[in-house]
DNA sequence: TTACTATGTGAGTATATTATCACATATTCG
DNA sequence: CGAATATGTGATAATATACTCACATAGTAA
């Protein structure tokens, strides 16, 4: 019963351990446009390829992405839109801070 | 614009790292019955105070939660029902994979 | 075959996170 | 005041993560 529990939290914190990293986020806003490979993503964000390739692996593993393999190029996808919520989630909380500091802000 | 978007990215990551630990996502969870003490997050969770006292901490400097002192106690709340739609986001995730595992072991 | 491109991986280093113990602080109660 | 309780924090050690570089692999095309 409470076993059950416990392998639950250990999984959801697993699919946020695969997004609680700026580049992994900032990839997963990318691939919201549709299917990008490596090469596209680490000149989009930035960073070097072998990097990249790890972060998107981090986060297949996870469950997060997906990815197949088109020619040269290896094609990494979001898995399912919750993705995306999750992240907007994110901003929600985000903007209830923000607009906690303007009300402290509005006292000073 | 492309540095305001690394910003959101970033404090997008951090609330997900405030999250990313079994033991915080529980004590999420157990959160949404209302404001508990340490001792109680502890007793439930079956963790040392001051383990869960420095999880609880992470999670306040993220904006997740809040505190506020009630006598010897301080009573831990969550700062908005965002960040349980945050699990559940998670969790649809996860009912995704169950489901793809579901198809894989039905071919086999 | 050879050259070229995209990707992934081993090794090493740097850094961050976690858990635990002992102790400090703060509040209540007698 | 002193004892008891709840919480937080410094120090440490164990572990995990992230980044870089060099190299291996796999597919493509001449």
């Amino acid at each position: 019963m409470d076993n059950k529990k416990a392998l639950v939290f250990e999984r959801q914190a697993e699919i946020a351990k695969a997004v609680a990293h700026p580049l992994r986020v900032a990839a997963i806003d990318f691939l919201k446009d549709g299917e990008k490979c490596v090469c596209e993503i680490a000149e989009h964000l930035g960073s070097e390829r072998s990097n990249v390739s790890r972060h998107l692996a981090v986060m297949v593993r996870a469950g997060v992405l997906s990815c197949r393999k088109d020619g040269l190029k290896v094609l990494y996808t979001l898995k399912t839109p919750c993705v995306a919520e999750f992240l907007s989630c994110a901003t929600r909380v985000l903007k209830h801070q923000a607009k906690e500091n303007e009300k402290l802000l509005a006292s000073l």
